[in-house]
DNA sequence: GCAGGCGGATGACAGGTGTCACGGGGAGGT
DNA sequence: ACCTCCCCGTGACACCTGTCATCCGCCTGC
């Protein structure tokens, strides 16, 4: 009997998630969390063997709950799964310590395999993702590149970013004019998505 | 026994909610769809009587699916099951023609009552949006503030969306400049975004 | 009939934005 | 020591954007 633990911050997919892998004679559900920053805690209270978790959630996101889970209970395995096949996410989700990752479009019969196969110490990733992944290679920005970028995601005016960050406008505008020049984009907006969709933030 | 139609982009959430409803003894899913211009058929072949219409899903958005159940079937109610709360989301689903609305945020146990409602003919809301949507009001957007409006979402330039829609910058800007006016934002990607939130778009 | 709203367009203007050249400082590698 | 890379800043320039005034044609409601 494989104990899994389940995070995902939609409590009604959480909850069909746990009646899908229930079904399963050799998997049992032993807790559910709706937050990133309560899973190792859980993990060790329900004596979990392996944790499913979304990324996006609040308070910790999945990745760096499967880095906090690798450090905290080496023993315990982790499976990255995701709404958004970004590249990026694989290689930042496999570096943190994660098992697997697979995307929330892959066939529900095909999840329980790939807790059976993380468990038996395998590594499963999605084999698209994992190509895509390799083709892209790293992150090429620097961290203040990237940190910019992020409050560019969104549309904000130089301005209001240069004061988040209290740098003056000029610096803001070429760093993310070099970030510009990097993602292949022509306006900090277009190059944020890029940047994001590609993992890179 | 109610009989159900689920329609879900996401095959893993799709699989995992029919295992979730079909553990309720009245409950049974007769069909699984992943596009929104599926469902009337997937439907009507299946003798559904309940729709699960998640919102973003390709082809056919749930909400003009709703409507074209609404059209088609006029015996078959549907049951609006979204991650994003948008107010606006709320009054469009109810306009479209759907029976109720639900956001995956909520627990999973209430997901069969609301089903089982819908069948028997009552509306099922989730309170909070109602009170949001009825404070929020209609949209105030013009037909092309719009349009327009969707296309400045990724942080289009100008030039771009004008080519798009083949009108001419100036046009763009005004329409655009007007939108920004009425949500109160001062960047068109900035209202781009605050539209989205409402339901707007 | 006619006001009022919408869609479309032009022109002008202030301010925001992307690019480039250039400078200076600090950390890491050889 | 030296070079390289990152970070931060300034100034200048061309271009993009948001706003405003003003015009037109079209439809709808009163």
């Amino acid at each position: 009997m494989i104990r899994l633990l389940l995070a995902d911050d939609q409590a009604l997919v959480r909850g069909a998630l746990a009646a899908l892998l229930d079904l399963e004679s050799d998997l049992e559900v032993v807790a559910q969390v709706g937050r990133g920053d309560e899973v190792v805690e859980a993990a060790r209270a329900s004596g979990a063997e392996v944790c499913l978790l979304d990324i996006e959630m609040p308070g910790l996101n999945g990745i760096d709950a499967a880095a906090a889970v690798r450090r905290e209970l080496p023993g315990v395995r982790s499976l990255v799964v995701t709404t958004f096949g970004r590249p990026g996410y694989v290689r930042r989700a496999i570096e943190a310590g994660a098992s697997g990752f697979v995307v929330k479009d892959t066939p529900a019969r095909q999840l329980a395999d790939a807790v059976r196969r993380v468990h038996a110490g395998l590594r499963v990733i999605d084999p698209d993702l994992a190509a895509e992944s390799l083709i892209d290679g790293p992150s090429p920005l620097t961290g203040r590149e990237r940190e910019l970028l992020t409050y560019a995601l969104d549309g904000s005016p130089v301005s209001a970013i240069a004061a988040r960050v209290h740098l003056s406008e000029g610096t803001v505008r070429n760093h993310l004019s070099a970030a510009i020049g990097k993602t292949g984009a022509s306006t900090r907006s277009e190059a944020a998505r890029i940047a994001q969709e590609r993992g890179w933030l």
